[in-house]
DNA sequence: TATTTTAATATGTCGTACATTTTTATTTAA
DNA sequence: TTAAATAAAAATGTACGACATATTAAAATA
């Protein structure tokens, strides 16, 4: 066998089974949110471990959301909201490649995926509201050394379009999204004027499809859009 | 005001503080993964408290996956992986019904962004493979009391479009999403067959169209397909 | 009976101590 | 002088005990 295949002991901490047993108790027990937990000390007794140990353990239940612990009253299973440990950890500085590229990926299929409901739901002080945009854009980008005002109009365009779909989990999703595309963009394209501006199908193009043209067009075009910031998915 | 305007005085705890600083400390000193981290009694020091309480804020980013501690011998900034920590708490049972629609509405435009790579990445065996699902699932429908079967059949189904994707972020989240889905749908659908089956688009006629159709076709398709389980989007 | 006081409770915070293992420093041996 | 062996220091993980504080329940009082 390979030495690649060797993988390292799992020297798991003792907190670290404690987790376990508590996620075993959760999903065995069938508690539903706002239900209470087990004291703190009972459940350390139970598990025969110390107060800290399981108050650690705890901890991470709570950082996730799973639970929520009332001071003096005791805890509780709560409602946890998964795109907001999601949006803790959207830092770009720390993400990997590897990481990196799967998150510019999903935002290039969220960008498709929302054709739809952008064609759908545009109104027109949505278009309005773009055009103003991409007016400020072009202007911009006749005068030198302004990437960041480029990058800035790149993201309200971007950002007006998600707010047209309505739906909150996308907005939510782009939002974050968007600083990590943004930092993968700088990083590949040192110059951002060119990369930005020199579209096969530039923002105006997109404006005038979703003015003028059939949500086919629109998707396409918003396609041929995103290939050039990033050509993995085409 | 209403009343109901009015938010409830935050009244946050010591560990809470101290995470915010921990924050704004990680993010000024723009640490890179792999740098190390002050050790626990030098930070609590600093911020003159208890080591106690310095541990349990660490442990929260412990928990995200911000920072990684290696016993005996200290702290460093780690690399996270978003979608573990969503993976954590896509518990069904545990989100609310809002949370739930959104998780829904994202598999949905999830769902569709994915056909493009779909119909460009398919190979004859990935056809080979969904062939004998809808087969199989098509045999169940006509035996009565087969339900649960059916699910799997379905699941079987949208899952091998995923992994024809390649794309590994959007085969994650299909996984993670699944049982959200099956849940909310057997909660609104209790009786799965006569909803899984009474589509306007079947398996059936996704996959012919897969074989002999356009993307366009099958993305359109897939559109009447999934309105059939939620009606929001469409 | 209604109100006030008291007591019990549970989490949050603190301090200390020690185990264990890695790292560093020191001592010893060749 | 250098290398090996030994000792010391360092850092996180775990445990225990204590107290603060605010809530809830119980008891006492008007």
């Amino acid at each position: 066998m390979k030495i690649s295949k060797l993988k390292p002991i799992e020297t798991l901490t003792q907190v670290d089974k404690i987790e376990q047993s508590l996620q075993d108790y959760l999903d065995s027990a069938n508690l539903q949110p706002g239900d209470a937990l087990p004291k703190e000390v009972e459940l350390a007794q139970a598990l025969g471990v110390s107060r800290t140990a399981i108050r650690e353990a705890l901890s991470r239940f709570r950082t996730l959301g799973i639970i929520e612990s009332r001071k003096n009253r005791g805890m509780l299973i709560a409602s946890p909201d998964p795109l907001v440990n999601f949006e803790r950890v959207m830092s770009p500085k720390l993400l990997n490649d590897d990481t990196l590229r799967d998150m510019f990926e999903l935002r290039l299929v969220l960008e498709v995926g929302n054709c739809e409901l952008v064609f759908k739901r545009k109104t027109a002080e949505d278009i309005e509201y773009l055009e103003s945009v991409v007016d400020k854009e072009e202007h911009t980008a006749q005068t030198p050394k302004n990437s960041a005002v480029l990058i800035k109009y790149d993201i309200d365009f971007h950002s007006g379009l998600y707010k047209i779909s309505g739906n909150d989990t996308l907005i939510r999703f782009q939002k974050m999204l968007m600083p990590v595309f943004m930092y993968s963009f700088k990083k590949f394209h040192p110059d951002p004027k060119q990369s930005i501006l020199n579209h096969e199908v530039s923002h105006r193009d997109l404006l005038n499809t979703l003015k003028k043209g059939t949500v086919d067009d629109f998707r396409s075009k918003m396609k041929k859009h995103l290939r050039n910031y990033y050509d993995k998915i085409s």
